[in-house]
DNA sequence: TTTTTTTACTTTGCAAACAAAAGTAAAACA
DNA sequence: TGTTTTACTTTTGTTTGCAAAGTAAAAAAA
């Protein structure tokens, strides 16, 4: 249990970044407006969140003009996909008691 | 989504709380030194987390004398029950995708 | 027997993380 | 031309988390 509670990251552990990041897996790609509509978030909220997953290099931040207006695009990178993966296998283990109960 | 969002239990938010609730699932009643050593936390992090779940009412925790030495065990309660499975069925739904990508 | 160490916790205090509010900048509208 | 809206980012006050310090009793040592 120890080490599953290890293998636990930090970027995903937080309900907006696992929503965030469970959107990307499922969407490859979802714009600022897409993502604080779908999850009901405040701007400052999703755009602080989303720099946390950036900054960790789990997604991409991608900033266009779209008819002179700056439309902003999130996707996940492949390190994102694989950290995400070995992330959410800990947490099932953890939830579903799959750990030695004598360590 | 934004509704899942809202069910995600904040005393569950966490990942050494979910430990707790995990184990104490799984097992129905450990003491203070079991789950301490398979979680591998610090006396002051294991006992400040208990007690925001035994605050919640998710837990109960009993503290006896065993041959003269104070030996305190934790105990999930009905309430914990109910109010884990909706966390548990809430985060699998946010990781699964499923929620409509249109609210 | 007193003193020191160990066991079994709880409380405190400071650092890190959150989230709402405030701020910025450009476009659209009136 | 101003003023409102859109699309974000940054700041700031509050909450949370965790390690270290504290407490109290038992056991071991001296």
């Amino acid at each position: 249990m120890k080490d599953l509670l290890k293998q636990i990251n930090k970027a995903f552990d937080n309900k907006i970044r696992l929503g965030i990041m469970s959107v990307l897996v499922h969407k490859k790609s979802a714009t600022f407006n897409e993502i604080k509509d779908l999850m009901g978030l405040t701007d400052g909220n999703l755009s602080s969140n989303a720099s946390v997953l950036e900054e960790g290099g789990y997604i991409e931040i991608k900033k266009q003009f779209i008819k002179k207006k700056s439309n902003t695009s999130y996707h996940i990178t492949e390190k994102g996909k694989i950290s995400f993966k070995l992330h959410l296998d800990a947490l099932s283990k953890i939830i579903q008691g799959k750990y030695d109960t004598k360590s």
